[in-house]
DNA sequence: ATGGATTGTTAGACTGAGTCCAGAAATAGA
DNA sequence: TCTATTTCTGGACTCAGTCTAACAATCCAT
């Protein structure tokens, strides 16, 4: 299902991981404002029509480790595993060291619109999820006032505990510590 | 404060209404994606420049009355209301036509990503004032977890219920009903 | 080997949003 | 009339994102 090598083809360079390095070393030096895709591509030696063959957009790179995160979120509810379960889960593979970019930048640009705006779209796509996996669970709608208001109040504390792990205790407590705090006050 | 014809200056043409006419009447005709900014401005009979001196961004257009209403809530807390009594206030003065732009262009959107985070940005304005009301009030730390949990909630129902509103029930029940089954859940 | 078929990479042109600036136009007041 | 102030305009510019046609590297079948 991943990136097997089964078939024919040209295979990847190693293009993927080349492009996220020379970003991340580009913004720590000039901030995600400043530079552009086209140093991106350069500095990783590589064409600019490539950088679009890896990523959607460039803010994209920002939050690489957070789509990582709700990818597999999507998987574990995929596979049926309960709500609470599949968050704590996914929140147990998240290490320190998955601190995104999104927030190291945060600081060196202000609270930039697109930055807010590229952030708040993962913010909608964890709803979403957590909206069908809780109409699953309660067998109601996933349309119904009540689904909603409670699904959006689960992500809010998701979001607010991430957050909170964020600037507060990276390396004190785990993110597991935060979350179960969240989600208690919902 | 606002707007009043005290001092010197060029009078405004009437631009601001014009473009705000004709962006109207172009999304509906091609969709939001389908429109320039070039074409809203021919249309409105104004030069291109005009359009970023009333509007930040296109997407701007697509959110008018709801920036509105947010301004109204920034002001009533300004005021010194306590956090739900303003909002029942803003949303008493919410009619039916109100219904953004945005939503009757949500079908027509190929991609409806930007229309998502436009309206996000929105939303985390929303939470933003909510957050430091339930702090002013409790007399708690605004960067609390506990304090960043609840108003996630609140600003959640809120959302939840004027989504319901707005696909549900313009015409049968006011907004009031459906904020205040909302915020009973939280 | 030879020749597809498939997939990754590239160059280049193109669209459109948003920024910037210098200058013209329209007003109130001195 | 002159000046300060504000709006409006035209044009040039940067950059993100799309698209396409070509090129390169691989596998497989003949």
């Amino acid at each position: 299902m991943k990136s097997e090598r089964m078939t024919a083809g040209r295979p990847r360079a190693s293009s993927r991981g080349t492009i996220e390095d020379a970003a991340a070393e580009l913004f720590l030096e000039q901030s995600y404002g400043g530079t552009t895709i086209d140093e991106i591509t350069q500095r990783a030696g590589v064409s600019r029509a490539t950088f679009f063959n890896y990523f959607s957009s460039k803010s994209d790179l920002l939050w690489i480790d957070a789509d990582h995160a709700i990818e597999r979120l999507e998987e574990c509810l995929g596979a049926g595993a309960p709500l609470l379960e599949a968050v704590a889960t996914v929140a147990a593979e998240v290490g320190p060291e998955r601190v995104p970019l999104a927030v190291t930048q945060a600081d060196a640009m202000g609270t930039r619109e697109e930055l807010v705006a590229s952030g708040l779209v993962r913010v909608a796509r964890v709803t979403a999820l957590i909206r069908t996996a809780m109409a699953a669970e309660s067998g109601g709608d996933r349309r119904a006032l009540s689904v909603n208001v409670r699904a959006n109040a689960v992500a809010g504390a998701i979001v607010a505990a991430w957050g909170a792990w964020i600037v507060g205790g990276v390396g004190r407590r785990g993110l597991r510590d935060y979350l179960s705090d969240a989600l208690a006050l919902v």
